[in-house]
DNA sequence: AAGCTAGACAACCGCGTTCCG
DNA sequence: TCGGAACGCGGTTGTCTAGCT
């Protein structure tokens, strides 16, 4: 491994600080300013990485830092954000004050995963677990059987199978998990990727999305995360990102006397009737197709006119697969998807013993 | 009282990006 | 333009503590 230079001494110290050596980052930072963290150590006698004296200062001596805890509205922000945005704690962050990413990214991972994932709602795909469950079944026409459920992420799995675990070391855990971790990521990607893409569409049904830009996290623009982060900190009065049934959720937004009605996380239903995503898009702009090709016209998106008020939270995830995977005519997709069925047969078969004794 | 467990949060690690000579 | 250093971010791990058995 690498270490950068600032830490590459074998004295430099680890672990929790003490009150002198957070004195001494104080008094730096008071006479110096910030900046230059690799030079801080040396400079204010410290046995220390610059890096960690950075990370120090930014997670816990910053005078403007907040120290109660979240308040609801920062809950509902937060969970807000992240089916907007994903797990971007920093762009998170900015938008609560006094707040560093890492106080949203624990939050996040002790509390609020939890608190969705007992709503029945995956954290992951924001999205209810059953439609989840229903989706996956219908993907690769395979029972809903103690395997299948042993391929959902972790947090699922907890939701529906709520028993004591035995306490474990956390490595032993993650490495007894590993046979399920390719189910998880086909499911996980193939939902949330292109969920993304939901977002952006239907957070800004006015905005000039370019269609034809494949649906990843990473092309998801500066520009429409930042609009996505306006959208939501403007809804001063929202009251919250509500559980309604278990295919149900919403997100009530009273900023505009129009959007009174709660504007609703789409059903299944609802879903499949949704025009703005092509699934088919998806998987074939990338590669598999000419570009514009002409059976794959730009999508007509004034549907998403009639709800402008909508922010919906992202879905993500299953309805593109009922899209895709029961509106797929092409030889290409039902090939793409043939192949990525046999792999999973493929794994299903090599891991069955592991699979048939999950790790919880 | 001792041991165990889970929650909370501080800190570390690795990697990608940006800056600068 | 290139390479190394610095920085920033997200994921992961470590540590402490309170509650429970």
């Amino acid at each position: 491994m690498v270490r950068p230079p600032c830490c590459d001494k074998l004295n430099v110290k680890k672990g929790l600080w003490s009150e002198e050596e957070d004195a001494k980052i104080l008094a730096y930072v008071s006479k110096h300013g910030t900046g230059n963290w690799t030079a801080v150590p040396k400079k204010a006698g410290l046995r220390r990485c610059g890096k960690s004296c950075r990370l120090r200062w930014t997670n816990y001596l910053r005078p403007d830092l907040k120290r109660e805890s979240f308040t609801p509205q920062e809950e509902e922000l937060i969970i807000l954000l992240h089916a907007a945005i994903g797990s971007r704690w920093s762009i998170i962050a900015q938008q609560l004050p006094g707040r560093t990413d890492n106080d949203v990214k624990n939050y996040w991972n002790t509390k609020l995963k939890k608190k969705l994932s007992e709503m029945g709602i995956d954290p992951v795909t924001h999205k209810p677990f059953s439609q989840i469950l229903a989706d996956y079944g219908n993907i690769g026409g395979l029972p809903k059987s103690r395997t299948r459920i042993g391929s959902l992420n972790r947090d699922m799995k907890n939701t529906f199978l709520i028993k004591p675990e035995p306490h474990q070391p956390r490595a032993a855990a993650t490495q007894g998990c590993t046979a399920n971790i390719n189910s998880n990521q086909l499911m996980t990607t193939t939902m949330a990727v292109p969920g993304m893409k939901l977002v952006q569409e239907n957070m800004f049904p006015n905005n000039n999305v370019n269609h034809h830009v494949p649906a990843d996290c990473d092309s998801l623009d500066l520009l429409s995360q930042l609009q996505a982060i306006k959208l939501v900190t403007e809804a001063s009065n929202y009251t919250g990102y509500q559980f309604v049934s278990p295919n149900h959720y919403s997100l009530s937004l009273s900023s505009t006397p129009s959007s009174s009605s709660s504007s609703t996380c789409s059903t299944a239903a609802q879903e499949k009737t949704d025009p703005a995503f092509s699934w088919r898009d998806f998987l074939l702009e990338d590669a598999l197709l000419p570009p514009e090709s002409e059976d794959i016209a730009p999508q007509n998106h004034s549907s998403n006119e009639t709800n402008n008020n909508n922010a919906v939270v992202p879905g993500t995830g299953s309805e593109l697969l009922s899209y895709g995977f029961q509106a797929s005519s092409s030889s290409s997709e039902s090939s793409f998807v043939a192949a990525m069925l046999d792999q999973e047969k493929e794994m299903f078969s090599e891991f069955a013993n592991l699979l048939e004794d999950p790790c919880y």
